[in-house]
DNA sequence: ATATTTCCCATGATATCCCAAATAATCCCA
DNA sequence: TGGGATTATTTGGGATATCATGGGAAATAT
């Protein structure tokens, strides 16, 4: 299974170009993936995924009460969603309406969380970060069990 | 699998056309699929669909008691319901009733959801996104089963 | 006949394609 | 292990194509 991981920072240039990192293109090629963009429910940043992500939230819709609150915000994620179609060299143009909501200038970050990666203003995404890393040593870390099943015999904990 | 995604505004000129977004016709032509406009039940917009989505709220009709309530609303549904012709660079003429209905004046919002997409007044959609984000902010988002691999294996569904 | 609608072409704005330069990462051999 | 060479990646800019929009003319209806 290959993952979007790691941070990337690149330069959005005079015509709205921004590079899609070459590791998380390679992992979208590999699949024969399209990638999708949308603008993140709850924090200022864009969500980058492939369409299977995309499918779960309008299979979800269609299995939901239509007139509910939450299907309303489930079609909220999808109207903003936009299939990114990149350049010979792996570039997408960002809308404005991107480039406003996570309030960028000329430089993204990327950051690769797993299934799915986050864009973000980097000045941003470092408060954040710091934040994240402060609050775990005060609050401590949050339960981690890595997968019980497949972990090799002699491995005694699950902890990094 | 093609979806209606993303959002776009355009103008309604004085003769009342209005261009269909290119993407959304390029969903309709690969399928060729005509356009079906008809009148939410439940919001102050207009629904956009192809002849499938139709099919379905004919089929729901004649599984259900045909004396119910709730089949007299599908059939609000179908008899608002409008098969569109576009011109040759894909523009719509809309009704008096429906630009009354969605209460629309010069500009109109498309926003797609998934299988089909609606139409609406741009400040009275903004106006329901922001409602959503703010709910998704305080009671969280909609639980969708991530990781799962929901779609048989070899389901080629999703890709370009 | 008059008002609409449909078809057709023109135009400007914007996105896409294509090639080239600059930068960064990797390799290879001493 | 160091450092130069090679390759991969990112960035820039000009040419081309696509799309939304506007208006005139032809067709249709009232």
């Amino acid at each position: 299974m290959d993952l979007f991981l790691s941070t990337f920072e690149n330069r959005i240039d005079k015509k709205g170009r921004l590079s899609v990192p070459a590791p998380f293109r390679a992992v979208l090629e590999r699949r024969c993936d399209p990638l999708y963009l949308f603008k993140s429910l709850t924090e200022p940043c864009l969500e980058g995924c492939g369409p299977e992500r995309i499918g779960q939230i309008v299979d979800a819709i269609d299995s939901m009460d239509s007139l509910s609150a939450e299907v309303a915000t489930l079609q909220t994620m999808l109207s903003s969603a936009q299939e990114m179609k990149l350049d010979g060299e792996g570039r997408m143009m960002l809308s404005g309406d991107f480039i406003d909501f996570a309030e960028l200038d000329d430089m993204a970050l990327f950051a690769g969380i797993g299934r799915s990666f986050q864009i973000w203003l980097p000045a941003r995404y470092r408060e954040r970060e710091t934040a994240a890393r402060s609050r775990a040593r005060t609050d401590g870390l949050p339960s981690l069990r890595l997968g019980g099943a497949h972990r090799p015999p002699g491995d005694t904990d699950g902890r990094r």
